[in-house]
DNA sequence: GCCAACGTTGGC
DNA sequence: GCCAACGTTGGC
């Protein structure tokens, strides 16, 4: 299947680029997702080497961070086993688990954020998902919305 | 911190 | 199966 882009958003409170940068080969457990859409997307769609746009949510402004990539493909996350974890799910069996985890890697960290205000003003991205609809946390970017971010985020 | 948008839950 | 209540996300 050809390389395919996403879009992960995620909480710098929480989970941030400089988190990223510190873990162990650059590589996290994207975890904690509790949305459906989102959770198929990780469980059906993202495959190993597929493209990642980091992007920090809840920000000021919000903005895409940095460049990653899919290294391990959907999983059960074991968070929503794990009792003591804010995700924990009691609802959701190991035989049958409810939520899904990838592992991303960081690649390249963006010379500058490309921000939300940005993207949503810039030609050939007013139908990223991003724009389009909020509040998903896992999403599909086209290959041509890819490189225009990418290119948006490379030093002038 | 507020609150709009959106998804899920559950009473009927 | 409808829809009001409720919870979560995430921009501001």
């Amino acid at each position: 299947m050809a390389r395919r882009y996403w879009l992960l958003k995620s909480d710098p409170d929480t989970f941030g680029l400089p988190h990223l940068r510190r873990s162990k080969n650059r590589t996290t457990c994207w975890d904690g997702v509790r949305n459906y859409q989102a959770r198929n997307l990780l469980r059906d769609q993202l495959q190993v080497g597929d493209g990642v746009l980091f992007y920090h949510s809840r920000a000021a402004p919000p903005a895409v961070v940095a460049r990653a990539k899919v290294v391990r493909a959907g999983y059960p996350d074991p968070e929503q086993f794990r009792p003591s974890s804010e995700y924990f799910d009691a609802q959701s069996e190991r035989g049958a688990p409810r939520w899904f985890a990838v592992d991303i890697q960081l690649e390249r960290e963006l010379d500058r954020p490309v921000t939300l205000p940005q993207i949503r003003e810039t030609a050939g991205l007013e139908e990223m998902v991003l724009v389009k609809r909020g509040r998903l946390s896992v999403q599909p970017v086209t290959p041509t919305e890819w490189k225009i971010v990418l290119a948006l985020g490379k030093r002038r």
